[in-house]
DNA sequence: GATGAATGAGACTTCATTCAT
DNA sequence: AATGAATGAAGTCTCATTCAT
């Protein structure tokens, strides 16, 4: 029973997620998830408080997944340059890996939404603490290895130039090969290595 | 006469950028912008043929405005190196002091209009070589003073922290001054210089 | 429930038809005809795909009404003549029965939705045999009982002063008993009897 | 000046007419009007007092064009046979040779405005036996000509297919030659002789 | 619990009419 | 007198949400 109350939630999820990446979030009528999800329009709000539930709902799942995916084979024992570049590897595999999952972030993190989560996020320290960057980046930092800049800044540097090429790739005015990737992930590391 | 026409398109545009950029565009009802801007309804339909013609017209005056002003005292003239620097200068100043301007260009290029407009662009070389960017990495790759990778990947390099940071600067995570801006840019080139 | 939403779709229908009957098309807001079957507006998009699919499926029903009721008591094992007869009194009986359905019907066929609806007619001869007024006037040409012109002209010889004559009864400018309505009719069969 | 005014009025009161003819009331705009007629909108106004004014006038115009046009050779002193023929010959050739017109004023008798007129009509005697169609067929009938049916009856059997075929031929559905026509007065007049 | 028909607020857009110039 | 920019009421249609079954 719980387990089919879940199945039924997850597959809704998926459903909004196609939906979403694919048309946006005010392109997507409530009534067409629920119709590529397979279950009726009121179902949905069985689920969901409403599509506004939905959406965050939607975007916790999607931000627990990134961030597992992003940790595979991530060991906070390696040296740290190494992990720099594992880290960003997983990302940029994640991203282009995941158009769907990273079309979904971006808007949900451009929208009224996101922006509220971020502010969320910034209040509470323990989570800042969790973020395997931030904390990559405090423990360089602190060892000396990478410039002294603040946190947002590295992140700016890092991963701004990930997100920026995947809408790239996945415009497909792009392709990233390993050779490639790798000489990506080297530049980002020349920017903040002192 | 034709001047106050003009004025009436523009203070038209000036309400929209403002409506836009804080709500989005599907959260801003063209009543909405029409009310902003004091005019009846049915005027705003008398300057633009739809929303979004509104939406492609305004994104016209922004680009062309941002370009301009991204290009002050830039002078081809000067050393490859001393030009990365007065462009992201700019781009940096442009970014964070039009706060409005920035928000409603990311969402046009995120959105499907902006898509289609970097379509159109990609196809057109001549735009292309017009863009102080792309000119600037050709020569600079010529030169051989900056890592030989393409184009792209050389915008996402430079160009994607700079939106990064902006929007944590906007979203009021961070306070770039003049040093820190200048120890940015310092990291943009080390990241693609050779 | 299948019975329920039937009905459902046909009270849209009948207050359409009404609404139409009186005020036209254009003079008959979706608005006006969901308050009189006394649905919510969007109810009527449930239904039909827009305003027009209602016309045109109004048209469907109430050609095929009007066909089954012309066609009463109208066998084709009878001589010609009283054929010819039959047909008449049942199509003015059904004309001036029924002035909404008329009304309607006259208003469509002079519209643009009619104008496809008979060039469509026009190119399906499948369509043109079945029409009883056709076949009826072949039969009687094949047999030499009347004059030797186009059908498009023995129709117009027929049907126009039906439709001319319901029209002055509707206005109530003048009524037919049963024995002017045989008067008519001989007078029809009179212009195209050889 | 005087004559400037009414060159104005006729001006837009023919550019109605083609637009009306194409587009229907509903889909002719009075800035289309206006333009077509190459005026501003505005000044429409100062010849008509609404759009609705403009249709009533509009009618009035054609009404008296037609009827000049239709009683064109017209003489009551020849015989009543041959004057049917040329009343009849008349108003084919007039409604054939004008779609326009002819659209314009099955349009107007067709809605409510042509409604209200015939209302009108109908309660001014005077305004009746003007009606050439009225005067022939009451002389015909006294003098035994024709069959004693009322004369509404008797102009159904006449007009009415005249107005149903030209519909057919501005349809592009048939052609009518000189034979043809001449047939088909002769099937008019089969219809109401004694 | 699941459904999907029903709802009506609200979005975009048109256009008859007015009125300052 | 002529203009045409401005207006806003009204029209068509969408869709998030509810609720009877």
């Amino acid at each position: 029973m719980t387990q089919e109350k879940k199945d039924k939630r997850c597959t809704i999820l998926q459903a909004a997620l196609e939906i979403f990446a694919e048309n946006g979030f005010h392109g997507s009528p409530t009534s067409m998830i629920a119709e590529k999800a397979e279950v009726g329009t009121g179902t949905l709000y069985r689920y969901f408080e409403s599509k506004d539930d939905l959406i965050r709902e939607l975007h916790k799942e999607m931000d627990i997944r990134a961030r597992s995916v992003i940790l595979t084979d991530y060991a906070t024992t390696l040296p740290i340059a190494e992990r720099f570049f594992k880290l960003f590897s997983n990302l940029i595999h994640y991203t282009t890996a995941n158009p769907r999952e990273f079309r979904f972030l971006e808007q949900f993190y451009n929208s009224p939404y996101g922006i509220a989560v971020r502010q969320a996020r910034l209040q509470d320290p323990e989570n800042l603490e969790a973020d395997p960057f931030v904390a990559l980046f405090g423990e360089a930092k602190k060892d000396g290895l990478i410039i002294n800049l603040p946190t947002e800044v590295l992140m700016a540097l890092t991963a701004g130039p990930v997100f920026f090429l995947t809408r790239s790739i996945l415009a497909g005015f792009i392709h990233l090969d390993e050779e490639l990737t790798h000489s990506t992930i080297q530049a980002l590391w020349n920017a903040i290595k002192r």
